[in-house]
DNA sequence: AGGAAACGTGACGCCCCCGTCAGGCTAGCG
DNA sequence: CGCTAGCCTGACGGGGGCGTCACGTTTCCT
């Protein structure tokens, strides 16, 4: 991190990082099951063994990655959120800022994808479920302020955690550019909509 | 599936069906990637060797598991939404038809639950995307009826997909009886309140 | 400069999985 | 009843992953 450290740190530095992003990828590609130390280890300049000395083993690569990531969209989302002053903004910001950072970093996105089921079993609600949390009690100050309508905040915050995965997912795989506009105003427009009905 | 069938063809019947309850079991506590065609077979009174007599390897298993599963939802909830002859109906009643089954058959929940980054990445759009494809479909036929203002009916779809999934899943974990009717409610109220306001 | 500690290396032993196949058992048929 | 074809069995060779460790190299401190 400082610019002027020792060689030794810098290098411990480097390879960490590098074996980081090693498993990034194969995690993403193969799934986590599949992965193995050696599959992460042939994609570094790095021998098997010293691996070891930075993970004990590819469940730690693994935490280490999604706590990263998690609380980078965690921070991303909550803040965007925290700006609106209105409900409209509250909803429409939320979405594009997840939707934002989907795109600014597929390879994560890719990660997220295909080790969902993965991420539940092992962090079993934190994590995927610090997300809903954070967007539950993000409602809940909502609802307080008058800018949402009472309702089960939890759910609601499962409903709009749902569409945006899936949305995303879709909106990413369509050819050609991602329309991110477009699946921002579907969003924002459905959850406007069902909280406003909500509230009657 | 004759009762009077030879004994033969019964072993054959039962076997087959041995492996593939075990391997629904394996996929869904493993994940498919960590799991083995031995972790099946152990589950099993059958010898290793006897498992190749019906399925060429694992990922046949888990094939054909998908498949089953993937035509039993998709015929279920479509049945349900094209009874329906109002929106309101339409809508709830998807979900309900939805939630209906994951409470049934909770294994095959877990399954889905555990494996559908790997379901993705193996059917790419096909077996997910069939159950958005089938409702973008059913959203566009009630857009021709006047049911369902018209949209992006693709997004829509992808939208209600992850709303039910996650929704689903909270659904289950909260402890007690599951609150199916709540989980109905909350998702028709927000998708019918979305679809009014994406109709103005 | 020189020595010690820290770290990278890759071969090693152990384990388990894969898919096959020769042998044994039994259902079904004449 | 006896024979045969079809299925079940589990041991086997090949492959590969795991985590370790003795050795060599490099950095840093004095």
């Amino acid at each position: 991190m400082t610019p002027a450290a020792g060689k030794r740190e810098r290098t411990k530095q480097a390879n960490r990082a590098a074996i980081l992003a090693a498993a990034r990828g194969v995690f993403a590609e193969l799934g986590y099951g599949a992965a193995t130390v050696r599959d992460i280890v042939r994609r570094t300049d790095l021998a098997s063994g010293t691996f070891y000395n930075y993970f004990p083993d590819k469940e730690a690569v693994f935490r280490a990655i999604v706590d990263e990531t998690a609380a980078e969209a965690l921070a991303r989302t909550h803040v965007a959120r925290s700006r609106g002053q209105t409900t409209e903004a509250f909803v429409a910001d939320g979405f594009r800022a997840y939707f934002s950072f989907l795109l600014e970093d597929p390879a994560t996105f890719e990660l997220v994808r295909r080790n969902a089921g993965t991420i539940r079993a092992m962090f079993g609600g934190a994590a995927i479920g610090a997300g809903v949390a954070q967007l539950a009690e993000d409602l809940a100050e909502g609802v307080s302020a008058g800018l949402v309508p009472p309702h089960d905040t939890e759910l609601m915050a499962s409903a709009m955690v749902g569409t945006a995965f899936e949305v995303g997912v879709r909106m990413v795989e369509r050819t050609g550019e991602p329309d991110v506009d477009g699946a921002v105003e579907l969003c924002a427009a459905l959850f406007l909509g069902g909280l406003d009905r909500l509230g009657r």
